[in-house]
DNA sequence: ATGGTTGCCTTACGACGTAAGGCTGATCGC
DNA sequence: GCGATCAGCCTTACGTCGTAAGGCAACCAT
């Protein structure tokens, strides 16, 4: 093909490129200078002239993952252009969660970040614009982007998952359920009640995207009262350029 | 006073109390095993006498905030007793924010944490019961443990908070500002217009107790909306041990 | 050819978590 | 009183991590 004397030159893209693989393949602990190094068939070192550091390349991912993210929900809002704020956000949230779905390294690295990503100001300029575009004040507005929260990034509560660890002991199950009922009653006849009418007792019986959407919809609700309780600003005019 | 011969045997309490007060006072990097054991007055490897390792060390801190939380919140809503479900969970999570401010480190530790702390089943089975109190059906109330997330917990979105970093340029923020409105217009109204009537505009702008406490009635709202259309289980009958 | 520039490698250092085993002083049976 | 027992602490050492400093080799325009 190709006539490509030495090998490709290693550039920033490609070393982010190469760890977002690895750690979607193995996992955030994977990802060292060296191992990155050595799936590029290069050395260690080699990596600091395209990166500025190990918090610099999880900048990077960050950054890479914000703008898949913004990518993927301004696609999914345009597709429903000209539909009202609540499915125009809610098709931005979910899009936002399947690219979190993609990667799920993704909400534990967001989170522990101290600095904000560049790119999350334009996602959420995207979304003011909705929200402003719905009859929202600007307070409220603002209100709202900080009660959606990781909503608008596509995670929430995805911590304490359970993991890939210990399988599931029948016998002993029961055992600490009868103890669980004993000690916390309201837990234990939850856990019976939503185990008994469960459409999908495979997936465990939390359904994580049930609860996103459930979240999502409580929110709505709550914010449109708010919106018509502090005086119409202007009333749905779908007339606003983006 | 007491005649303590030689020096406090070094116990895993005294050890998750140290690394407490390491963390509160120069955050979480500085906790190593080798720190911590010269806090002790101590060698590295001897904690492990006490300690499985830091892994365990940091569960134990992990489980050291929850019973904190744990403690604090029963207190904050026994004061209360008698009182409508909203203002029992309200004082509960604002309590449990308390401690959160106390241990800045907390919130992050929590989220990174895969496996779930023993001593949240407890806390949330207090919340369960003020909830089926309320007359929540255990279906909805299990999606309200889901909706307040972080909340519960005392936490919500302290996700990329500025830390002590960079001071504030005045003539950069205008130049800042100006190119900003001209991308990103709605963010930068937003800005100006909450800028213009803060309250207390040397806390930053966004004042996030504020901000807990308005996305805490927006679900609460919610959710006396979804347990009124869910059909009444049973009304606010204030007549529950706990 | 040649001198600079670019891109990668080699070597090395300090800090980390922790495995393996040695020393010591308190406790207890006799 | 005294030697055995043993918990509690220390010493040493290994492997892995991020990364600072400098060397070498291939490329380019001249």
């Amino acid at each position: 093909m190709g006539a490509r004397k030495r090998r490709e030159p290693l550039s920033r893209d490609r070393a982010l490129a190469a760890a977002i693989a690895l750690v979607d393949a193995e996992g955030m602990p994977a990802l060292t200078m060296r191992r990155l190094a050595a799936d590029l068939g290069v050395e260690a070192m080699s990596l600091y002239h395209h990166l500025p550091g190990k918090e610099g390349l999880l900048d990077g991912l960050v950054d890479a993952v914000v703008a898949e993210i913004a990518t993927v929900a301004t696609q999914a809002e345009t597709a429903a252009a000209g539909g009202d704020w609540r499915t125009r956000l809610r098709l931005r949230f979910l899009a936002a969660r399947t690219v979190m779905l993609r990667h799920p390294w993704a909400p534990a690295l967001l989170t522990a970040r101290s600095t904000i990503p560049a790119g999350v100001y334009g996602y959420y300029e995207g979304i003011l614009a909705t929200l402003i575009d719905g009859g929202f004040s600007y307070r409220i507005a603002h209100r709202a982007l900080h009660a959606f929260g990781s909503l608008a990034l596509g995670f929430a509560q995805e911590v304490f998952q359970p993991g890939a660890g210990e399988e599931v002991d029948a016998e002993a199950a029961e055992a600490e359920l009868a103890e669980l009922s004993a000690r916390l009653p309201h837990l234990a006849a939850m856990v019976a009640a939503e185990l008994h009418d469960a459409t999908d007792p495979t997936l465990g019986w939390c359904d994580s995207q049930t609860e996103f959407e459930f979240t999502l919809d409580l929110l709505f609700d709550g914010l449109e009262q708010a919106r018509d309780a502090a005086g119409p600003a202007h009333r749905e005019t779908p007339a606003l350029p983006l």
